[in-house]
DNA sequence: CTAGGGTTAG
């Protein structure tokens, strides 16, 4: 053994070579990280992750357990914490948590730190808030990686909650917590909470405002309802990047200003063109923007909201042919909405037809609801016999259903559907009041269950009433029952 | 060698 050891200190070259033979020889408990030192094997760990070979570092760190686990530090749970975090894998993660705990580095805090994100793609909050509870010394990035847990698992209150709870802590927000906070904002529409955001960052001084922090911005804006704002921040910004593009076309076509989306997509395409002179002349190489698969939800909204059938078609497939976007599920979704709200019920329904995905619940609702309001029995029935196989327990289709036959006179149906909802959902009410100004809101019921919903609705009939250019002056007081 | 962020159909 000890001739080994001589001979690969003396010959590092063949150290990788003769590793795999040592490895088999010794017993782990040989001090083999003499040979191969943590960096060395971190760095291989770390250069899996920068080419994207996530399988390939997992492997490599079991590897790495059952062969030489003294080769282990805790840097090398950063890196596999971060394999684990893209693959989704269910079990691994938890095991992660459990050797991070057997070697002792429980409280180091960036592991703390990462294992809060594992847990958080897995939508389990549950463990990334123990994780968090367990931190002795928290700090701005710990507190951050809870918000954004809150935020992508669809509690936006909650993390907003958790803001205001961390400057009770004596921390001051930075840039990335405000980032994720206003995304909070956009979510469900707080355009109060989003502006008092605004006028922290402009007033603060030392914070650091970044691209992402102005693209949240720009996109909290347009989310709750004040377009005019976020265009004016987005002409206003020197440098750009696709999201910023994105963000301010999905905006418009939330808006229903779809002429205006559709200008921004071309302008964003004509700076391409000229980036592209540019780099011919050999200057201004790095302001090319190319629009990604999230900019072609953004046109194809704007197209479907606005009713022209055929420009979206011809942008769908300017997708794949100019730009190489592979079109996912949600563009599919987009382009049946174009033709749902264009009337066109059977082009909409053959495009389903020949999808390359299995049609989801959701595709066929749209069609569904198309179906209602052209009073259109003969796809309302076919479309019904798909959702009854996706998701039968869903009372929104029966309601629908019944709502088609009795529009049609056909009471007899009418009442076989209605004998289907089997559970109806408790009837609540809720008091709304709208200010002087239409873009603000409050539900004045802050317990109310049905809250959060209802400050959804009332997100989306505020953009569509604006985007019919209807204004308030009035208080008015709206009361909503079911 | 080290942790947190922005855009996504209805």
């Amino acid at each position: 053994m000890t001739h080994i050891m001589r001979y690969m200190k003396r010959f590092p070259l063949v150290q990788t070579r003769m590793t795999k033979l040592f490895a088999i020889i010794c017993h782990p408990k040989v001090q083999l990280h003499t040979y191969l030192k943590p960096p060395k094997a971190n760095q291989a760990l770390k250069k899996y992750l920068n080419s994207n070979c996530i399988t390939e570092a997992l492997l490599f760190f079991r590897e790495l357990m059952r062969k030489s686990p003294s080769t282990i530090d805790s840097f090398s749970f950063l890196f596999v914490l971060k394999a684990c975090t893209q693959k989704h894998s269910a079990t691994g993660g938890k095991q992660l948590h459990t050797l991070i705990i057997k070697f002792g580095f429980e409280p180091i805090i960036y592991l703390q730190t990462s294992l809060i994100n594992m847990y958080s793609a897995r939508g389990n909050l549950f463990d990334a808030h123990c994780v968090f509870d367990e931190i002795t010394c928290k700090n701005i990035v710990c507190w951050t990686a809870l918000i954004s847990a809150y935020v992508d698992n669809q509690n936006p209150r909650k993390a907003l909650k958790l803001v205001w709870q961390m400057q009770m802590d004596n921390l001051e927000p930075d840039n990335v917590t405000l980032t994720v906070a206003l995304s909070a904002c956009a979510d469900i529409g707080a355009l109060e909470m989003g502006e008092w955001i605004h006028a922290y960052v402009r007033r603060k001084e030392g914070l650091h405002i970044d691209l992402s922090l102005n693209n949240s911005l720009i996109n909290m804006y347009a989310k709750c309802g004040d377009i005019v704002a976020a265009r004016r921040l987005f002409d206003g910004m020197k440098k750009k990047d696709v999201t910023t593009w994105t963000s301010m076309i999905v905006g418009h076509a939330l808006h229903g200003q779809a002429e205006e989306a559709l200008k921004l997509f071309s302008k964003m395409r004509g700076i391409n063109k000229n980036s592209r002179k540019h780099k011919r002349h050999g200057d201004c190489g790095s302001s090319l923007i190319v629009p990604n698969d999230v900019t072609f939800i953004g046109v194809l909204m704007a197209c479907s909201h606005a009713g022209i059938v055929e420009e979206g078609k011809q942008h769908f497939k300017s997708m794949s042919e100019d730009y190489g976007l592979k079109p996912r599920e949600s563009h599919f979704g987009c382009m049946v909405d174009l033709f749902c709200r264009a009337g066109l019920l059977n082009e909409a329904y053959e495009f389903i037809l020949e999808m390359p995905f299995k049609p989801n619940a959701v595709v066929w609702r749209t069609l569904l609801g198309a179906c209602t309001l052209k009073g259109n029995v003969e796809v309302a029935t076919e479309v019904q016999g798909r959702l009854l196989e996706l998701d039968p327990g869903y009372a929104g289709d029966y309601v629908a259903m019944s709502n088609i036959y009795a529009s049609k006179g056909m009471w007899d149906q009418k009442i076989v559907v209605r004998h289907h909802i089997k559970q109806r959902r408790s009837p609540g009410c809720s008091l709304i009041e709208v200010g002087t100004e239409i873009n603000e809101f409050v539900a004045a019921d802050e317990d109310h269950p049905l809250r959060s919903e209802i400050c959804t609705v009332l997100k989306h009939l505020l953009i569509n009433m604006k985007s019919f250019g209807w204004s308030f002056h009035r208080s008015y007081c709206w009361c909503f029952s079911r």
